[in-house]
DNA sequence: TCCACTACTCGGCGTTACTATGTACCAGTA
DNA sequence: TACTGGTACATAGTAACGCCGAGTAGTGGA
């Protein structure tokens, strides 16, 4: 992906990994592997903590630091009910530009 | 459309500018004007002439003045070649998260 | 004369993702 | 013991983008 991706992202992250986390609870390490297996291969792991760390601030989810096998103690996300509905405006939001963009394309051509 | 959008429309509105000059010319005015015809109600008018601006000095569109009937001349943009590349690649980049997105909508549930 | 509409420009702001770097813990191994 | 590599989190600085607010200017109608 190029450069406009990264400009892309912003705002559609958070939506990506609230999304992530509604489906169960995740770790900051585990969420950035998560995405790479999907495809968002180049996305930094300071980018996952940094949106990690403000939607915990915003109060989107619930925290609890879990002991780890290998490695310091993981925090793990939970999305709580703010979170659920911060969730559903982004799913809101994203289907009005989906379906603009959708209209826009089939007009192009 | 909440703050939220301010963020999601990053990037992507330069795509959706590019997409509506690619069905054909237009001028900053006339881009706001559809743009809240097609539901963009909230953006800022200031917003797309500064988007033009960058599109320009990117040399992404051909600009030429055109005397208007009513008010100042008017500054009507149209894609050139490599306009149409950047145009491509937003699509390209467009298509995949949206891919992303529905898969882990359908997940979600 | 005043207002509304057309049309473009500019400066400053807040948010976001990226880069780069640092800290720390553990297991295996030579 | 020392080293390497994988796990796990944090942060400071930067650039880009959309928003806000204000300003300039031309036209036509009340």
């Amino acid at each position: 992906m190029g450069k406009q991706a990264t400009e892309m992202l912003k705002g559609i992250l958070e939506g990506i990994v609230l999304a992530i986390l509604s489906d169960r609870p995740a770790y900051g390490y585990e969420i950035t592997a998560r995405l790479r297996e999907q495809g968002f291969a180049d996305i930094a792991e300071g980018t996952i903590y940094a949106l990690l760390l403000r939607i915990e601030q915003r109060s989107l989810v619930d925290v609890e630091k879990v002991p780890s096998e290998k490695g310091p103690p993981r925090k793990v996300y939970s999305l709580n009910a703010q979170g659920r509905d911060v969730l559903a405006e982004f799913w809101r939001t994203w289907s009005f530009l989906a379906e603009r963009l959708e209209q826009l394309r089939e007009g192009g051509r």
